[in-house]
DNA sequence: CTGTTAGCGCTTTCAT
DNA sequence: ATGAAAGCGCTAACAG
């Protein structure tokens, strides 16, 4: 068994109260407190967290709930997230919603249960039920990446529309018109960018076409799914607009099953780089989230939240994404494909080609 | 504030130490039992498992840590990991060891603190230290994927030695002997990859050239400058055997940056499928680790271990892996690639294709 | 600044 | 089968 604080006093002839106040940080005689660091030395003495936490009514824990652990884009955001969690001493909960509903709404509950300080939360879908329970425990709660609906929660996320909407731009300015939207209508930040992708078409006067709007959960297969459909069509279309990286991973798996040439045959844009466009022949033209910036803004929030006072209004923090262009949109009028090199993500990034 | 145990007492008339028993799925008078059970939904009482964890010295949590949660091999791990867990009512406590093993030997420290019941380790490096001090806690550790140092751990891994002579052979049945080695010497895993590489060469008379080995940390960076390393040889390799699924990326990576085309200019197999396979024009040889089947073998020896006799024999757990043949390696007397055609992975699995 | 005391919410002997 | 009481290790009043 380890040390408790009762052994420290055994060794230091000091009281209870008086340990536990320098080893809070309190103020002591530095007679006591010299006294008090080396009997914690020789015992190996550390405060056990569980008798602290009852106490306290803190854990110094918070648990993290994720659509898809599994997913390449929710793992690095969850690195970010407890990377600073780490550094201020906090534990991190994980459970994976398996991108089903119920699950997610169970794994909230499993994590009230374990008494977490705070929850952020990766959301499966729009649904704003899932934070009335955690809410009505006084957990604060920050979501992040995905919006749900209502507005009175802490968010952290990009600037989804405007970023679609440079994406839209670029298609109508290499002519497109025939444009695929490869989406989800489960979260608000999809259904953001699904706004941008109605805006722009509008705003060009081009009729929206429902059999280029494919919207399912935002999966690789339901990606791979609704580009086979697309390809199918009588009249495909000339470019798509994939609003999610395993949907990016699900099209280009569906092109290259049906030996389809892109940009040549299809434009693509699409958001999050990640490491597949470093791995591709054609660089995918994408919206990049800043997503380690995301993940410590949702981290921090969090905590202010756990510290602060209860009772105030709820901040919506937007980044702005950053236009990465590759060379996987063709101009319709030349006919051929934008000839940029192939070029690291850094150069890519530092050549300033993110200005449209 | 929720419920406790005394507003239990205070509905029910009982004792504390009934309800604490029925609670704990003790025998109680069908009657009594009735009225626990009534007033737990009518004041949603859900136990305090700090406070159960403060006197049972147990807190229902195990820890994870990982040397990159950002790898999406080490994701989805986690995910079958956290999921057998989860099922059994465990929470999972996660840490991120950023390939540093500092960091990780900190993050044990801090799982210890946290008081998990028990750690599955994914570890950096294959230094056995690290485990002494959750030995000394008593703490239960599996390590998983990458072995270490030592016998007296518990292990899960796959047959990477065996695993790796088939992928070897695979190179020698299509006449290649110019075979490039990109790997990682930190851990026994890939130590045993590489052996199987020095054993298949020497059992084909092949001489080992020190320039076609390359060692390195498991990251997509290594991989990438190993094999730009390999292509700048006057005397470029046939083939590589990359011993891991982030080699894989930065070896295509660094391929397509300079426009060589495989297999016609280089063969390569490798380990581990995941997402990639699917996504590439060519698809790699590579060997395929039932990775659910590890993480829940490893959460169920945790689990194991925790609940049983403290001192038994360490357990070895190894799986086979299976060899998905892609078309990346070229027959060298035929000149031309193997022309396997487009499959899902799931196809190739079940056209038995795994068999060499 | 230091010590005494009373819990935090629960489990667990040990009587009854 | 039930209940009274002790105590897990720590913190937080409060009194000195």
């Amino acid at each position: 068994m380890s040390a408790t604080i009762k052994d420290i006093k055994e060794e230091t002839g000091l009281s209870l109260a008086t340990i536990s106040k320098y080893l809070n940080g309190g103020k002591v005689l530095e007679k006591n407190a010299q006294l008090i660091r080396d009997a914690v030395e020789k015992l190996h003495y550390q405060p056990n967290e569980m008798a602290r936490s009852l106490v306290t009514n803190k854990t110094r824990t918070v648990g993290v709930v994720c659509y898809s652990v599994a997913s390449l884009f929710a793992g690095i955001m969850i690195k970010h997230v407890g990377d600073y969690l780490r550094s201020k001493g906090y534990g991190v909960l994980i459970c994976d919603s398996d991108n089903r509903e119920e699950l997610q709404e169970e794994n909230i509950r499993f994590m009230l249960n374990k008494k977490v300080d705070g929850i952020i939360i990766i959301p499966v879908s729009a649904r704003p039920d899932c934070l009335r329970i955690a809410k009505d425990a006084h957990v604060p709660v920050v979501v992040l990446d995905r919006n749900i609906e209502g507005q009175d929660h802490d968010l952290v996320t990009a600037d989804n529309y405007n970023a679609a909407i440079k994406l839209m731009d670029c298609l109508i300015a290499h002519h497109h018109t025939k444009i695929a939207l490869i989406s989800s209508d489960a979260n608000l930040s999809h259904a953001d960018r699904n706004r941008a992708y109605m805006d722009v078409l509008r705003r060009e006067n081009i009729p929206v076409r429902k059999e280029y709007i494919c919207l399912d959960n935002h999966t690789m297969e339901a990606g791979y799914c609704a580009m086979k459909k697309l390809m199918c069509l009588d009249e495909r279309p000339t470019a798509v607009f994939s609003t999610g990286y395993d949907f990016n991973l699900g099209i280009i798996m569906a092109l290259n099953e049906d030996n389809i040439k892109y940009p040549e045959e299809i434009s693509i844009v699409g958001f999050d780089d990640l490491i597949l466009p470093s791995i591709l022949h054609t660089q995918l033209t994408v919206m990049s989230q800043p997503m380690e910036k995301m993940g410590r803004a949702a981290a921090s929030l969090l905590l202010k939240r756990i510290h602060g006072k209860k009772s105030v209004k709820p901040e919506h923090i937007i980044f702005d994404a950053t236009l990465l262009r590759g060379n996987s949109v063709i101009d319709l009028r030349k006919s051929e494909p934008q000839n940029n090199l192939w070029k690291s993500r850094e150069k890519r990034l530092q050549s300033g080609e993110e200005i449209v």
